[in-house]
DNA sequence: GGGAGAATCTGCTTTTTCGCAGAAATGTTT
DNA sequence: AAACATTTCTGCGAAAAAGCAGATTCTCCC
C-alpha cells in the first residue's frame, strides 16, 4: 500500500485505467484495493472465481495453469502495465493461478464497477481489447513454439520470452527476474534436469554465462538465430497508451 | 455469395455484428465483403497485413501457425459466429494463416469501419472483448495440454476439442469436421504415425471407431476419464448474445 | 465403375527425452 | 561462521517419440 491509492497521481505510465474519463477514475478509486504481494505470493489461485480485473501496477508475474497432478505450467508472464483475470463467465472455473515473481503491487477492481465502465470508456475498452487481441496472438505462436521446437530450442525460446518481457537488470545482460531453472523447465514443458543440461551446452557454446542461479545473456543475436528455422521473431511490446 | 448481403436478414445467430446498432449496421454493411471459401482455401495468408476482421457466417476454419520449416501447426478451430483476424499494430505480421477445412461463408469489415463501430457500439465492443477473452483462456489451457500430455493424451484431447467446437454430424457420433489425420497431429504437435498408432489403440479400446477416414467417437466419456488427471474439462461455449 | 492419386496403416530402427540417484554448489538462517 | 535446506548439476538406464520404407485402403473424378 505504498504511494497514494490513486490513479491520478499513480507513476505506472502504462496502466489500462488512465484511458478512462477523470470522472470515471474517481469512481473505479473508490472500488479499487491496491494489494502488495511478496515474491512467491498468490495473486489469485486455480479454482478462485474471478470476479474482477487484476492492473499489475509493478512487479513480474506468472500465469500458470495446473496440469497433470497439479504441475504447473507458466503461460504466460505479465509485467507493469499487464492485466490479469479475464473475466469469469458463467462461474466456470479454470485451473490458472498468478503468482507473483517478484514482489509486487497490483490493483483490482471488481466486475462490476469494470463493466459500467466499459460502457462508459470506450477508449478503456478498446485498448483492452487489443491487448487481448495481442495476447492471444501472442500466445498462439508460443504454442506453435512449445508443439514444434526440440527442448534445446524451446530453452533458447525461454530465455528470449523471458528477456523480452522482464528484460536485462542494471548490471548489464542478466536476466531481469527471480526464475529459477525449474520455472524455465516451466514454460518450456520439460523438466529440470534438460534446462540446466542445454543450460550448461550454452554456456560452453557462448551463449549465456551461469552466475550463481542468474543467466547472463552474453549472445542474444546467436540465441535468436538459432530460432529462425521456427519463422521465431520478436514480438514488439505494445504501447497501451497512445 | 448466397443469401442475402444483408446482417438484418442474416440467418447467423451468433454473428457480433448483430450487436451494433441499426444504423451502425446499415453503415457496416457498406464497407463488408462477404466471401465463400471452398475446403482448403486461405481465409488469409501468413505474412498478409490483416487489415480487418473476420466474422465467421457458416463454416469451419483451422487457424495455423508456420512454425519449423513453415510447417503447421493449428492454434484454434472457429465455426459459426467466431472472429478471425486480430487487429494488426504496427504493421508487423506474425506467421498466422486461416484455412477453410470445408465449404464456408465469411463476411470482412475494414479495420477503420470496425474501429469507428468500437467507439459507438458499445456492446459490440465488449462482447468481442469477452469473446478473445475466453479465446485467451481456452488457448492458455490447451498449451498447457500440449506441454504436459503425452500423444496418446494429446491425440484423445484433440478428438474432443474437434467435438467440442464443430460438434458431430446427423448420422451419430462422427466427428462433423473433414479432418485428415494429419490435421491432427497438426493439433496435436505430433506425425502422422503417431496420430494413426493411437487411433488404432483407441479403437481396440472401444473409444473410437474407424470408418473410413471419419472417426466415430463411441465413448466419449472414456476419453474424458483418459484426460481428468490434467484437471482437462470440458470448456462451454459461450454465448455471443445476451 | 474403374483408375489415379492421396491418405491411411504397420513394422522396424534411430533419436530424443525422461526420470532416478547421488554429488556439488549455493544461499539462507540462526 | 556453521549448519541446514534448497537448488543446481552430472551420469546413466529406461521409456517415449520420431522417422523411414513400403504395403494397403480409401476417395475423388472421369
Amino acid at each position: 500500500m505504498e504511494n497514494s491509492n490513486s490513479c491520478i497521481t499513480c507513476v505506472s505510465p502504462n496502466c489500462f485505467l488512465k484511458l478512462c474519463s477523470n470522472e470515471w477514475i474517481q469512481l473505479i478509486e473508490g472500488h479499487k484495493t491496491e494489494t502488495s504481494y511478496e515474491k512467491g505470493q498468490y495473486v489469485f489461485n486455480a479454482g478462485d472465481l474471478v470476479n474482477g480485473l487484476y492492473f499489475v501496477k509493478r512487479g513480474k508475474i506468472k500465469v500458470v495453469s495446473n496440469g497433470l497432478n497439479n504441475k504447473e505450467h507458466i503461460v504466460r508472464l505479465a509485467t507493469d502495465g499487464h492485466v490479469l483475470g479475464h473475466r469469469g463467465f458463467g462461474g466456470e472455473t479454470y485451473p490458472i493461478s498468478a503468482i507473483a515473481m517478484d514482489d509486487s503491487v497490483i490493483c483490482f477492481v471488481d466486475n462490476e464497477t469494470i463493466s459500467k465502465a466499459f460502457f462508459h470508456n470506450p477508449h478503456f475498452t478498446v485498448k483492452l481489447m487489443l491487448f487481448y487481441s495481442e495476447e492471444l496472438r501472442g500466445i498462439e505462436a508460443r504454442m506453435t513454439y512449445l508443439a514444434q521446437m526440440t527442448v534445446r530450442d524451446r530453452v533458447a525460446f525461454a530465455l528470449l520470452y523471458l528477456k523480452d518481457v522482464f528484460g536485462y537488470n542494471s548490471s548489464g545482460e542478466i536476466l531481469n527476474a527471480n526464475i529459477t531453472r525449474a520455472d524455465i523447465a516451466d514454460i518450456c514443458g520439460t523438466n529440470v534436469e534438460q534446462v540446466i543440461r542445454n543450460l550448461t551446452d550454452f554456456e560452453k557454446e557462448k551463449l549465456v554465462a551461469k552466475e550463481g542461479k542468474k543467466i547472463r545473456i552474453t549472445n542474444e543475436e546467436g540465441l535468436r538465430q538459432m530460432l529462425v528455422i521456427y519463422n521465431f521473431k520478436f514480438v514488439p511490446k505494445m504501447h497501451f497508451i497512445s
